[in-house]
DNA sequence: GTTCACTATATACAACATGAAACTAGTGAT
DNA sequence: ATCACTAGTTTCATGTTGTATATAGTGAAC
């Protein structure tokens, strides 16, 4: 059983800041960026300043380069500390592909919840 | 910091399979309903059997009684082992409400993630 | 000249959530 | 007797999280 969970990336769980994990394939497929950089472009994503860890970001960074998700190397920018500068890999490129899949079908699941919640008529021909 | 974190439901996690929580309490404030005949109703919200762990089902159950979420009665059924049913509280319904504004920004951020991956075009001129 | 704010990354820790598996147990059909 | 279905619980290893803490470079204000 569960031969068929391509809908499971991975085989691991979904935690919701996976979700976090596939923003941040995003933007390394846009470009090549360093963590500090990615910070700053994922409120676009509602990772406002209150919701973001950075502990949770740069920890699930090197996670993704450990599984070869991503590439990274050091570079001096001269006006701060070093950058680890993210770049993503073919394999990290077709994760990013398959959650895509899976997010879609996520937000449709939640829309199904939404318009039960708040239709409830069209669901209630069930009761007894 | 963190005050305005009505956002985050008791300030907790939202790990994906929160999802089903919310399932349930949505379920359980249509009608009072027990672990198995709660399953049964799961794949509309897509867990199917491959996705749908009764395991983590019962044990989200138990804990939100412990936090008043819904309450629960055995009753006999007189076709098999004695059920365990559940009820909404008043709380649960709360707990639900905020949950729905929850999920739409949810929604709302999936979606920016999939349009931007399918139409890198527009978010194109932030590159230099 | 030192304090502050910003840039930049990493790690240790306790708490919590998960899937898988095993377990108990009642009913009814073959 | 065995099987399939119904019904619920617990244990275990693994994984993820937020918080806190640590390090360290740059440049501006005082």
């Amino acid at each position: 059983m569960k031969e068929n969970s391509s809908i499971f990336c991975q085989n691991k769980n979904q935690p919701t800041e996976r979700f976090l994990e596939v923003c941040l394939l995003l933007l390394l497929h846009e470009k090549d960026d360093y963590g500090y950089g990615l910070s700053q472009e994922l409120p676009f994503f509602g990772f406002s300043d209150n919701e973001l860890n950075v502990s949770t970001m740069y920890r699930i960074l090197r996670r993704i380069e450990k599984i070869d998700l991503v590439e990274s190397t050091w570079e001096e920018s001269g006006l701060g500390p070093r950058r680890r500068v993210y770049r993503i890999t073919e394999k990290g490129k077709e994760e990013l592909s398959k959650w895509i899949v899976i997010l879609k079908n996520r937000k449709l699941n939640i829309q199904k919840l939404i318009d039960r919640f708040e239709r409830p008529d069209h669901y209630n021909h069930l009761e007894e």
